[in-house]
DNA sequence: CTGAAAGCGCTAACAA
DNA sequence: TTGTTAGCGCTTTCAG
């Protein structure tokens, strides 16, 4: 393993003008750096990351703290992430969260121990009132959650609006009672359910309680909410699933109650995955650009690296609506006792 | 932002007593031990890992580097070792190669300049056969492929003898003309293609080397070799996917063409999904302990870190066989002509 | 344009 | 039991 002093002596200079050539630093005469790139060549040299930013005071790791990789959102967005920040030379030091605050503490606090370039993260509500307060020597870029004066980088989907966008959709195939899962730990699940409500409130759509539930963004939550929406009488029409693992859960609640999609119930969710299209009739979802966001994020983060007192930034991405199977307009359906007035096909 | 210096002159000690004291190291009097650990407190002093580990030569963080993190298997996989690193006081650099041996070199370089504890690692083929003669100074632990003769802690499925038992299950459910698509770039698409021709062999069925075909493992890859298969007459009756990613792309293939699972082509796979219990039919898998998998590769690699010479363990675990309903017997289905003779439900 | 020297914050001999 | 000291490998003033 070699190390700077041994391509220094190699090349017979000192450990200071290696260091200047490998920083591509200037006043350097053409022939020293010459000699010096063939020193490293030859030693195979490769500079120790872990001195350089011990010394520097910098390094090129980025944290990117998620609630769950195994969402498929965030693992979208994490291979953006890390896409992004090969390109620039950055590493990404991966972390799952659960939503569990604490657990969110000790790895921003681990965060400042490994002397991260920056970190892309996503906050529990919780979490993220603390944010504004918290000093870190280190910039911040917030994904999908919204963290309303802080004072750092954010990227994030207009959530009210397509939310809104969605029920609406919902209430234009005809739909009317209208049940609602949302993430319980996340501001996200909080804007979402705002457009939810705004939507059936401007078509005068009675908002019944019973039919909004919050509950942690895990199939087995979205699965048991299901079934106890499923259970009530009157069933709901529709049913809006606020991100793709709560959806999962809906789903395979509908499939274990025997019901069929949309003839039973309609289904709508967010988050575009790889079943969402594959599955008997396909989801009608919100679509969110999460390579975008994951791009988006990892920008933001290098820009300011590059230029820390460059004014903040929040970047609202629009989703886009996705209408197919699973939200077909309710007088389209063969009814029992309708069928007859159906047009055949 | 505390260092061991101000602590120890606070606590009115000299900082290798703090170093002593953090590293629960013995012969500190209780006395001052409760000093310093005060000191610690009252400055809300954290270790800077950079420094630690520039100066002990090891760090608690370790490399993952897999192919793609969509993959849900390497989601999952990445998950648990996450959870397992976190436990142990580790962390995770993720790294995503698309199964490019360019950029598996440059990774696994990377891991040495980050001087990382350890690396959990899963190489193209071409990567394997270099492996043994490369030398790294930190222990690697390789998953789901296999490298022969390398010295080096390894845990994966029974590859052979899960595509047997799969292929078997196509067998016996009378499915002859069977189809294959496999992994090119690893060592697992080769071993499950020879349980394959295994189990027809055994079964006297021909193999059809234009029912066979190597992509690389990418829905598009997957959906167009179906394609291409679908297109053969006679078409084949059933066809097994070798990994989630190839299966996604299949069954876009086999919807796209409109036909029926399993009446008209059966469909396998590998990996237990978000998505293969939701979509109708229900597939039939194999299922891999990913969860496992993840938590043994971590295992196995702090267990080595802390005993450097303990002999090499290769780990091989089984996969479990879900069959559902996209393989039902030939028999059992309701053909045009056959109907009569099949007794209802 | 180049080198000497001073650390970054920590750990680990070695002394005391 | 504790302190002194010498670096880990690198970058970065400051001189020359």
């Amino acid at each position: 393993m070699a190390t700077i002093k041994r391509v220094a002596e190699a090349a017979g200079v000192s450990t200071a003008t290696v260091s200047r050539v490998l920083a591509n630093g200037p006043h350097v005469r053409p022939e020293v750096r010459a000699r010096v790139l063939a020193a490293v060549e030859a030693l195979d040299y490769r500079p120790n990351l872990v001195a350089r930013s011990l010394r520097s005071q910098r390094s090129s790791t980025i944290g990117l703290i998620v609630s769950d990789i195994r969402n498929p959102f965030f693992t979208a967005i994490s291979r953006a992430v890390e896409d992004a920040a090969y390109e620039a030379g950055y590493t990404v030091l991966l972390c799952n969260t659960d939503e569990n605050p604490e657990k969110e503490a000790i790895y921003l606090q681990l965060m400042r121990d490994a002397n991260v370039a920056g970190v892309i993260f996503s906050p529990t509500r919780q979490t993220s009132v603390m944010l504004t307060t918290m000093k870190f020597n280190f910039p911040i870029v917030i994904i999908d959650r919204s963290v309303p004066d802080a004072p750092m980088d954010s990227v994030l989907l207009d959530n009210f609006e397509a939310a809104y966008q969605l029920t609406r959709h919902l209430i234009d195939q005809g739909y009317r009672r209208i049940a609602g899962i949302f993430g319980v730990m996340s501001t996200t699940g909080r804007e979402r359910r705002r457009g939810f409500e705004e939507a059936l409130r401007e078509s005068d759509i009675p908002l019944i309680p019973e039919l909004v539930c919050f509950v942690p963004a895990r199939p087995e939550d979205g699965k048991e909410a299901t079934m106890r929406l499923l259970a009530q009488t009157p069933r709901p029409e529709a049913l809006l699933a606020s991100n793709a693992l709560l959806a999962e859960g809906a789903l395979a609640a509908i499939r274990q109650s025997g019901l069929a999609i949309p003839d039973d119930i309609a289904l709508a969710s967010f988050d575009e995955t790889p079943w969402t299209a594959l599955v008997e009739p396909p989801l009608t979802l919100i679509a969110q650009p999460t390579h975008d966001i994951g791009a988006t994020a990892t920008d933001l983060l290098l820009k300011r690296l590059d230029d820390p007192k460059r004014s903040i930034r929040r970047v609202i991405l629009k989703g886009s609506l996705m209408a197919r199977g699973s939200t077909t307009p309710i007088s389209d359906r063969p009814k029992p006792n309708a069928r007859a007035r159906t047009a055949p096909r």
